[in-house]
DNA sequence: CAATCCGTACAATTAATACTGTACATTATA
DNA sequence: TATAATGTACAGTATTAATTGTACGGATTG
């Protein structure tokens, strides 16, 4: 086979690739990522070995700087891990590529962190209810109006605990069981 | 009761709304929407009954150009609904209070488009590989280069049969049966 | 059917975020 | 311990996104 048709080859099978980098990256923003930290993660997706910084920055013909930086919102949300070893002293980071992880890390994550966020400013808020409504001094329309927003938080706070326990069997793989 | 004991029952009630509020503008981010977007679904949260865009505006304190569109973001991942009925020739907007309904209609909205995208690239991506692969002029090593590629993006469809299938039971409320 | 008013498209502005270049702290090497 | 080189913080720049003001199409009322 000539040179030419070698490098033809290549060049096609850079091109599949980047239909499936392109649409990682158009989904990327479902993942909180901008559509560059998508690009990242799909050339890493790829790669069938741990890349370094340098590498990055020219795959991704940007800073290394700002390599760092998408590297580590990456990392963040558990995409993308970074080695204990080094290369030449240099970091050496690789793509999770089973898509089931991806998955798992990503949501109890970040639901995880919803969870806390709200169940603890909705516990806040049930507590302060409760003490307007006990009040004596208060008019019926004012303890209604309460309850009214009481009954709302005491939905929401049912709601969390079935995500808690959604996150939980998440973690458990418990919804993978039948697959992969 | 006084006056002004009653109006501070009134302020500390929406100083108690907007705890929650503030907290699911803060986790707002998760579903792809700004902080103020987070503020105007709160808003309408708490609020017992439609809301038009002049009143929006108004509670926001933003201009009800930007109140349009950022409903119809809201509208758009199903968080808001557009009610049929209009109030003095004013459309009428309510929100999903819901948690378990809000959770399973963005995430079957989201994942869904997820799904379509990736699956249409990676079908691609296979059917392209496939052709470089039964190439009898190719080397070796390229051969063995499209099927690495072509092995992950087979697993990668495996997991978006797994997701849809998630999808789908989150759908059938398949996930929320022993809840609410 | 004229007058009014709603909602939104669009251009302009402002704010936020992504990205670059540099400088420096830290760590590894010799 | 001196030297070299990595990764990141930071300030500055560029790009993108959010917000405003305006103008206009379309619907509704009188």
């Amino acid at each position: 086979m000539s040179q030419e048709m070698e490098y033809h080859i290549s060049e096609q099978r850079l091109h599949i690739r980047q239909i499936v980098i392109d649409a990682i990256a158009e989904t990327m923003d479902l993942y909180g990522g901008t559509p560059s930290s998508g690009q990242l993660y799909g050339i890493m997706f790829f790669e069938n070995k741990p890349m370094t910084l340098d590498e990055m920055k020219v795959r991704m013909n940007m800073s290394k700087s700002n390599m760092s930086y998408a590297v580590r919102s990456l990392v963040e949300s558990q995409m993308v891990k970074k080695l204990e070893e080094k290369q030449d002293r240099k970091e050496l980071y690789v793509a999770e590529v089973d898509f089931f992880h991806t998955f798992q890390n990503f949501f109890t994550l970040k639901l995880q962190r919803e969870i806390n966020v709200m169940t603890e400013a909705i516990s806040k808020a049930l507590l302060e209810l409760t003490e307007i409504i006990i009040d004596e001094h208060i008019t019926d329309q004012e303890r209604n109006l309460a309850l009214q927003d009481l009954y709302k938080l005491r939905h929401g706070q049912t709601y969390y605990e079935w995500l808690q326990k959604f996150v939980d069997a998440l973690k458990q793989e418990e919804y993978f069981k039948d697959f992969a």
